[in-house]
DNA sequence: GTGAGCAACATAGTTAACCTAGTTGGCTCG
DNA sequence: CGAGCCAACTAGGTTAACTATGTTGCTCAC
């Protein structure tokens, strides 16, 4: 049950659940209970408890499959067996552009300094 | 304006908010477009770009202050090595981040080209 | 017995509405 | 002139409803 502290609710079942997972209670490869259930736990609506995952969801704590359930993350699991690959290629072009962009940028700002004294701040509306 | 990709809207905000913080279009200290400014900015409902909010938020880059605004983190407090993602995470946000790195060039180049047409200063390379 | 299809349940995403609460700036009234 | 109130804006939290999609297991027809 969810308690009446400043502590917003979806971010207590966060930390219930996270501690619960530090602790071993949920152990790695194991599903947490689902929505429903999670929410008549806890006293708390379905939205609160799909936030509070969702928080976890972003931290990489667990992971959700979808129609499956919400699984701790395994720790090992973190190192990938990622086919790269044509990644690898991008990699190499995304730098190769980073290097190119950052050659020109330093030439222009290099120019508006000395041509200009005002810095074109740019606001997006 | 959000695309048709699979990826879901609030989470293409949220790669593209981070992006631009990343890539320093919203440096550090600056406060975000008010949920309302977004939301009509990226063709979404209030809905998602609080999601996409609440995102940076639990990463840790924006601080939201109630009331005032959502601002970027400083970059000395933020030690972001937060998530250990697979590898094409990492392309996509570093080419979200080409991206806004490219915006910002091209327009200031052009402002550079149209005000020094009468002071071509080169500057070699 | 086997397979197709369906029902039930799961997460995920989206939207909308309502409420709280902090901040700010202007206006009014004493 | 100053104090205080008020309106407008801000983020944050909560709930509910709906859709989409994936998984699983059961039933029923063949």
């Amino acid at each position: 049950m969810v308690k009446n502290t400043g502590r917003p609710a979806y971010l207590q079942i966060a930390d219930d659940l996270r501690a619960q997972i530090r602790g071993g209670s949920l152990a790695p490869g194991m599903p947490l209970p689902s929505t429903t259930k999670l929410a008549e736990q806890y006293g708390a609506s379905l939205s609160v408890v799909k936030l509070a995952v969702g928080v976890l969801r972003t931290e990489g704590l667990v992971i959700g499959q979808q129609g499956k359930g919400v699984f701790v993350r395994d720790a090992d699991e973190l190192p990938p067996p990622v086919k790269a690959g044509d990644v690898a290629e991008e990699v190499a072009e995304l730098r190769a552009t980073v290097q190119d962009l950052s050659k020109r940028l330093a030439k222009v700002e290099e120019q508006l300094a000395t041509s200009t004294t005002r810095r074109p701040g740019h606001s997006s509306r």
